[in-house]
DNA sequence: GTTAGCACTCTCCAAGTGCGAGTGCTAACC
DNA sequence: GGTTAGCACTCGCACTTGGAGAGTGCTAAC
């Protein structure tokens, strides 16, 4: 018997055949698979005996695990890391390409909506969950700013800033201001601080005229841009839109709710969602994290597939997907390769 | 022994006694309530045996349940409902109000923020699952425009509304148009649509002047504004904010993850949240929904108690909490109704 | 009207049992 | 030498059985 070394390189053509069918058998039912059941439905041109085999080889190699004694395999997070690298992923069905095609063509002029959609998307054609994160560059830049009255002592300060979301926030005021007056001062800020960094305004601000009314107007909704715009660059990620998590609270191997807990508890945790969005926008292309491949433990139990979009540095986000690490993976890259492009060439367009 | 009419008004004071203890005590330990354990527990001056018959006058009349012979007792619905109406509601502790009107003046001006701290506020103050819509009227009035070039023929329409978000669409454009095109159409569409609802906007709009470049750029985005607008009016809640659903993962009535779908699966339903919303502006005080209270059959299992905060018709939202039946019905009315009374302080102070 | 006493009911838990799936090993086979 | 049939063996799973314990409803006495 041939003995192989432990986890070598690339397996002989029929372990990783055998191999493949076991993932293909278990993706799809979520029960150990056994040599026996396995010879009858994949048509492999041996017996049982010889699966038996190389099942044991393939455990001693770590790619599989029996759950007990006289259970049939299951594949351990080794196993689907080989299957991932080995197999080429399944390229979207052109008319799955059509559908989502469609579907963005209906929002392509709300912006807001395309991260969800692009979620949303995802959960449906991969059935487990879909993840956004809209597109966000390292250092915002101000693009717009406007000052609506909100009262005489209280103005909404709108601020449209480059690749990002357009937020308000409240600014009281010192003095009674009216409209005109804000109008005043807004055309201060879009001549003064529009096109500016955080670090930039930071710099730039204490050398700012103070004579009108309206120069000291602009100073004081600057110092608050200023503050604003800090924010937006510390947050790793403002938000992440996630759709059909009730795919993966459907699988088996969540009907503990401890194991979905835990799941729910990393996906509040915005610190550690920011690191991966970093570590996939610096891969440039999908990322497949297995298991424990997860930086967090709490996360040992699904698999992410990512994958960026945008441009790095300038205004960039992931798309992916969260299921258990028992999936599709083929299907699934490939879905979420093909939705990564999209949303590339919207925000493309977009920021061009 | 005094045979009682079926679930008749009010219950005479030993019986209203020994069904609040009974509450009390499976609020606390969420095990069925036997004869013993509560005369032990709660010092009423009868013995067992007397609470035995009063506990099955009271499964008569509908208050209580066995879930099997010979378990003890467990409130029903309408057991709920009984000792929600008996009791008054647990205001809340200074230290907690102290607590979060610390909270909120840190986020005082950054209306957005308003709602995620309070559902998250309520969530961490009743250990159960907080939500806050944020503030919409009936009718939205458009309050300011401004367009921002994003590309030879693409703008940025960004529409700040009356009483609500701001909002960022993209504007393809027939013609080539650079920033200052885009400000002579801003102040011409700040002239024609602000103030105006989309009813009124839609009047108005084919009467708009078509003379210059400025005039029909701004027709052409006062008709992508009429439709965000109509947009805008016809979602019901536009954004739910939940908080803490990690909290009813954790309860033991939601052990099996079933029951945990179907709530999950109702919070996605804006149709009926909106429902529910319209219902509680319009009872313009603290409701309470228990069980089978709720319209949706998925909701049985849990309780929702929210409240409505802003004026009516004006800018009005809801916030509340939402757990298990089995809740702390007093002190979870008390926190919920002064979070929507900050609320209501916020909003007015906005909006004034 | 209240209470002690008691028979009764029903769940929960632990231990025991048969079944079936699946394995690893051995010896024969090509 | 690799492959395969055969077989003993292992072990989880579902089911049964048998207390133990909690809690009830009823009855009769207070």
């Amino acid at each position: 018997m041939a003995r192989r070394r432990e986890r070598p390189g690339p397996l002989d053509p029929r372990s990783a055949e055998i191999l493949w069918a076991v993932i293909e058998e278990y993706v799809a039912t979520a029960l150990p698979v056994g040599s026996v059941a396995l010879v009858l439905k994949h048509d492999l041109g041996v017996s049982s005996a010889t699966v038996r085999n190389v099942m044991a080889e393939l455990e001693r190699a770590g790619y599989l695990m029996q759950p007990h004694t006289s259970a049939g395999r299951v594949p351990t997070d080794h196993g689907y890391r080989l299957f991932v690298e080995g197999r080429t992923p399944a390229p979207l069905a052109p008319v799955d390409q059509l559908m989502i095609r469609h579907q963005f063509g209906q929002v392509e002029y709300a912006s807001e909506q395309w991260f969800r959609l692009a979620a949303a998307t995802l959960a449906g054609l991969t059935h487990v969950a879909g993840l956004a994160t809209p597109a966000k560059s390292q250092a915002a830049r101000l693009r717009r700013v406007d000052l609506v009255s909100s009262g005489e002592r209280l103005a909404s300060l709108v601020l449209v800033v480059a690749e990002g979301p357009v937020k308000q926030l409240l600014l009281p005021l010192e003095v009674v201001a009216h409209q005109a007056d804000l109008d005043a001062a807004a055309l201060r800020l879009n001549q003064l601080a529009v096109g500016r960094t955080a670090r930039q305004l930071a710099r730039q601000l204490p050398a700012w005229p103070l004579e009108s009314d309206a120069d000291r107007l602009a100073a004081r909704a600057g110092t608050r841009i200023l503050a604003a715009l800090k924010e937006i660059d510390a947050s790793a990620v403002d938000d992440v839109f996630s759709e059909g998590l009730l795919n993966v609270m459907e699988a088996p191997e969540f009907s503990e709710s401890e194991k979905l807990r835990r799941v729910f508890r990393v996906l509040q945790d915005r610190e550690y969602l920011g690191d991966v969005v970093h570590d996939v926008t610096r891969a440039g292309d999908v990322r497949v994290y297995i298991g424990s491949e997860n930086r967090a433990r709490e996360m040992r139990d699904v698999a992410l597939i990512l994958a960026p979009y945008g441009r790095p540095g300038r205004a960039s986000g992931v798309v992916g997907v969260l299921g258990p690490t028992r999936m599709a993976y083929p299907q699934a890259i490939g879905t979420v390769r093909y939705v990564s492009g999209l949303m590339n060439e919207l925000v493309d367009h977009l920021y061009a």
